[in-house]
RNA sequence: GGGCUCGUAGCUCAGCAUGGAUAGAGCGGCAGCCUCCUAAGCUGUAGGUCGGGGGUUCAAAUCCCCUCGGGCCCGCCA
């Protein structure tokens, strides 16, 4: 990683330099300056070091660069003294551009390998089975994704998960919908998807029955107790139910890229002995107390960090559903014996075995689904207190020796401008947005707007490929449409409410997803168009254009920036990094002829950086679950 | 009432962890660029009291305190 050598190589010389001077050792930082004029790299030693000495920051730099010696092999080449006492590095520019090259032509750009042995589940999407997703969804799928490709990239094992929540009240509503309101099973017109009649008729309509008729409430209640029996004839029935919502529900996150190992019925979670197990055990470690007094007179109650008390057992006996997630946090890392069964559901579109829990016997051969060292778990953030709790529960469980580690990885909610509000028809008052909701049908399907972007991409493809074959131009669109929604889903900090307009969302121009794509289309096309990768070069000596130089500099980051995304879990810096980059070679690309150039080893040289540039867009797109398409 | 979170250009967002050198992009506005590698592009230009106030510091968008505004969470529901 060049970058880092860099780094590296600067922090040594200042090390060195300190020891000579016999100044003591501080802290410091290896800065970018916030221009290249300075350097490329920059240091704040100076003014540390005044700080403990009492010295003048300029004069204590000054000594440190005249200590500084440089040879031959540096990547540096200079060092410079900046007011108010900035010490400024600049590089090689011909070395530091070939060690880049030569880095981004490897098999895997940027690669670190951070994952080593660590074994990591990241639990996403996890939508009830008994509606479509929403866009709302969907940002939980992206971002649980793009995580999964981070961790993967970086080498980490990692299992996708799909919490399914079968024995909630929602699947209860369409149950209801389907065995007491006389909705019939199938959609009134053949080609409306199952999940959409189940979501956006069934639960919505018999939601609306509850609030004029609250007696069909009891209905529920009824439904929901027979969720518990197997052996009952609703059971049976909903199981099949919310098998067919569920197909369709992973037929949109395929649809988008994103695939899993398992999915998890929580139905499936066998309370009894594996419960009384842990619970045992969290009495023991005295996490959990009984409240002999106050309102939550009899039961069994965490107190969290802040004084707060969660019941994780009521007063009769039975656990809570907080309970449930602490017993399968517990699992996920390994805690407590694997109480599931497991049997393979389908292959999915990349070729993948899923698999799902199973009440059966279920196959003895499957692979190992817990365990992990870290779960990561994409929920949105009005979950984050209950998450926190869990955390905790678990960081005392594990004892501080341990390193397990369970993550809520929250997110804020996605919600509707007003005009796309306004749109389908929403009430807005004096918002500047409003919160979608399921119950009440007001949001916007994946689907939706997945299809609407497609329709607008298929057409601007045909116009620009107007003698192409059908099959490319489909398969095209529907990419473009993908990494629009994709990107316009990532791109964002987690934890900002993303306020969704279909307007805005269906741009394929400026920060977008198709952006990259074209730009890489554009790139390519110059490789192709040549024909052939230049043998290695040995010296790249005419890259001295600026803009050449600025996407290099950029280009030798990857491995820093796919390594900061991953440990810090914001899949935001990658969107945002490929953006730049992107920019930078459209900015090269309009200014310097590739193909054309007349100076033979320049051009030559020139292709190499398209090349690299090319190697290292597609490994961003790929963590961004966006094609790269030769051609759009 | 308790807790969490967001507030940076007309709009959507980076930057804040680790305080530093002129606060960055995109969209939208305006003015331009296709006999030359894909104009889903590029160039130029206008646009900012970093919500407000105070403090710490040689230095604050960044740290601390207060305050205003938006959003969320706080059931022996899941």
């Amino acid at each position: 990683m060049p970058f880092r050598a860099l780094k590296k190589e600067v922090r040594e010389l200042i090390e060195k330099a300190l020891k000579e001077l016999g100044y003591p050792t501080v802290d410091f930082l290896i800065q970018e300056p916030p221009s290249l004029e300075f350097g490329e790299l920059s240091s704040n030693i100076a003014f540390e070091t005044a700080k403990k000495m009492g010295k003048n920051p300029y004069e204590i730099a000054s000594e440190i660069a005249s200590k500084i010696m440089l040879f031959e092999k540096n990547l540096v080449k200079e060092v410079s003294v900046a007011q108010p006492g900035y010490l400024n590095f600049r590089i090689d520019e011909y070395r530091y551009f070939k060690t880049t090259i030569h880095h981004l032509l490897n098999e895997k750009p940027g690669y670190t390998d951070i994952g080593k042995g660590k074994r990591v589940i990241v639990e996403h999407t996890s939508v009830n089975p008994n509606k479509a997703l929403h866009i709302g969804h969907l940002r939980n799928v992206v971002i649980g994704d793009v995580i999964h490709r981070l961790l993967k990239y970086t080498n980490h094992e990692v299992i996708v998960l799909n919490y399914i929540d079968d024995s909630g009240a929602q699947v209860a509503d369409i149950i209801v919908g389907f065995k007491f309101l006389g909705f019939p099973v199938n959609p009134p017109e053949p080609n409306i998807k199952f999940d959409q009649y189940c979501g956006d008729y069934v639960y919505v309509k018999v939601n609306q029955t509850y609030s004029q008729d609250p007696r069909t409430e009891s209905y529920r209640r009824v439904v929901l107790k027979e969720l518990e029996n197997p052996e009952s004839e609703i059971y049976k029935f909903a199981r099949n139910m919310i098998e067919k919502v569920l197909i369709e529900q992973l037929k949109t996150c395929s649809e988008v890229n994103a695939y899993y190992d398992c999915l998890n019925f929580e139905s499936h979670i066998i309370f009894s002995n594996t419960w009384k197990k842990i619970f045992e055990q969290l009495r023991e470690k005295n996490l959990i107390s009984y409240a002999s007094e106050g309102k939550n007179v009899g039961c069994w109650v965490y107190k969290d960090e802040s004084g707060q008390e969660k019941v994780i057992i009521r007063s009769d006996g039975t656990a809570t559903y907080i309970a449930k997630d602490i017993l399968y946090a517990a699992w996920k890392l390994g805690l407590v014996e694997d109480f599931f069964n497991y049997e393979k559901f389908f292959v999915q579109k990349n070729g993948k075995m899923l698999w799902r829990t199973t009440t059966s016997e279920g196959e003895k051969d499957h692979p190992i689904f817990n365990n992990a060292e870290m779960a990561i778990n994409v929920i949105d953030i009005r979950q984050a207190w209950l998450q926190n709790i869990i955390s905790e529960i678990l960081r005392k469980f594990v004892g501080k020796e341990s390193d397990k580690k369970y993550i809520h990885l929250g997110y804020e909610v996605v919600s509707l401008s007003r005009d796309t509000a306004k749109e389908i028809g929403l009430e807005v008052g004096d918002k500047e947005f409003v919160h979608m909701s399921g119950r009440s049908g007001m949001y916007i399907n994946a689907d939706t707007v997945l299809e609407k972007l497609y329709k607008l991409s298929y057409e601007e493809t045909r116009k620009r490929n107007p003698e192409a074959d059908e099959k490319w131009l489909k398969d095209v669109a529907h990419s473009i449409a993908v990494s629009a929604i994709r990107y316009s889903l990532i791109r964002q900090d987690l934890g900002k409410i993303l306020v969704f307009d279909l307007k805005e969302a269906l741009k394929l121009e400026g920060d977008t997803g198709p952006y990259l794509q074209y730009t890489y289309a554009r790139a390519y096309n110059i490789i192709e168009k040549y024909g052939k990768i230049p043998e290695k070069v040995e010296v790249l000596d005419k890259l001295v254009e600026d803009e050449e130089y600025t996407l290099l500099i950029e280009l030798s980051k990857i491995g820093e920036k796919i390594e900061e995304a991953t440990i810090k879990l914001q899949p935001n810096k990658i969107a945002e990094y490929a953006h730049k980059l992107c920019l930078y070679f459209n900015t090269f690309y309009e200014k310097h002829p590739v193909i054309h150039e007349k100076d033979e080893s320049k051009r030559e040289q020139r292709i190499l950086l398209v090349y690299s540039f090319t190697k290292a867009l597609k490994t961003l797109m790929e963590l961004l679950g966006i094609e790269a398409h030769k051609r759009i």
